[in-house]
DNA sequence: GAGTTTAGCTAGCGCTTGTTAGGTGAGGTG
DNA sequence: CACCTCACCTAACAAGCGCTAGCTAAACTC
């Protein structure tokens, strides 16, 4: 594939994302995509084989990007705690520096046919995995409290993974103070302190 | 409308719930509704004038329920941290109750059309600051940390809003559980009391 | 400058979509 | 017993779907 070639795949990507974003993949036609290119819709079959792997290679990339923020921290000698801290970052980050992939990522991928939704949901559950890891190792080191561990994952993925709905690039906060701001309330908790 | 109509359109609603909150809206066809019922597509529209209607009646309904679980508590006179208490545990159980309606509820809204859309997300923003409302008297009133407002209803609503993806009523835990486990948590932080 | 590559075009395929018109037959009503 | 209601049927419509075959023309390669 030529620089061109791949550049204007890259274009198509980027159409899609923003498309299937926006409306689902099963209500973005190969035609409304073709149209924001300024091109014909058969004229996308030179760069792709079907539809479907438009949205693959989305979801693909998406998750890339998680695990590759995820995985050094997951992987340094810090201590549990500040794993924590430094992962809810980097995942804040990933999904702030890309709304409309994480859009996708969330809600489109349920539309893969069965063998690519498996390899997808099997990758998903993995980087729960990561996350359930340090929670445990957190608990065990005392950082933590004594929680359900699967439970308190959930609630800092389901924390992090709302925030596409509303996050907006020229909104009030930026990507580092939402994740600050997170943190500090999954921490120390809503209560007000010693009351 | 006769009872038995009555009756028969309720099928209708329960079956369309079921598919499109598991294959959604746009992938669900008045075929595959009609089918599932053991009746022929076209015999659909003796209960319903469009597709969209039926999506319509089941985010009303589910908009419906949210509304009726909370409203007796946010006029109650209780303390608001209690509000939220029981706020909290009300919506777990509308999820809980009915895990379809609230994945139809939360993903599917977007398909309609624009005069209904318009709508739909404005109830679904008044009661955003239903809860907004609580928060806040909590703030003022000590009870809570002094933190960002909107910031904390966010928190709070994400992570009752994705407990529809993992929950299944024959798992391990209760709604009652689910609702405990959860108001522990987001009040007093993930971290070990006095770390 | 001949030869090759390729992004995009035109035209159309087989199929599915939501919806409608008109008919049938069972059950209830007077 | 005649009448009516109405849930459901059959058959078809116009439009839209994903995708393909065969072509054109511009840009690269040597």
């Amino acid at each position: 594939m030529t620089e061109v070639a791949a550049a204007r795949r890259d274009v198509l990507l980027a159409t899609a994302e923003q498309l299937f974003a926006a409306r689902g993949y099963q209500a973005t036609s190969v035609r409304d995509i073709a149209e924001a290119m300024d091109i014909k819709a058969g004229s996308l079959y030179a760069h792709i084989e079907t539809k479907e792997d438009l949205l693959w290679e989305i979801l693909t990339a998406a998750a890339d990007r998680f695990f590759a923020a995820a995985d050094p921290i997951v992987e340094s000698d810090l201590l549990p705690m500040e794993k924590l801290r430094q992962l809810i970052a980097a995942h804040v980050q990933v999904i702030t520096d890309g709304a409309s992939l994480a859009a996708v990522y969330m809600n489109e991928w349920r539309h893969l046919t069965d063998l690519r939704r498996t390899e997808f949901t099997a990758r998903r559950d993995a980087y729960e995995a990561l996350v359930r890891g340090i929670v445990r190792d957190g608990i065990r080191s005392g950082e933590l409290a004594d929680l359900d561990e699967k439970f308190a994952t959930l609630l800092i993925l389901s924390s992090m993974n709302w925030i596409y709905q509303w996050y907006r690039t020229d909104g009030p906060m930026t990507p580092d103070e939402i994740a600050r701001k997170l943190t500090e309330m999954l921490f120390k908790g809503l209560r007000r302190a010693g009351a």
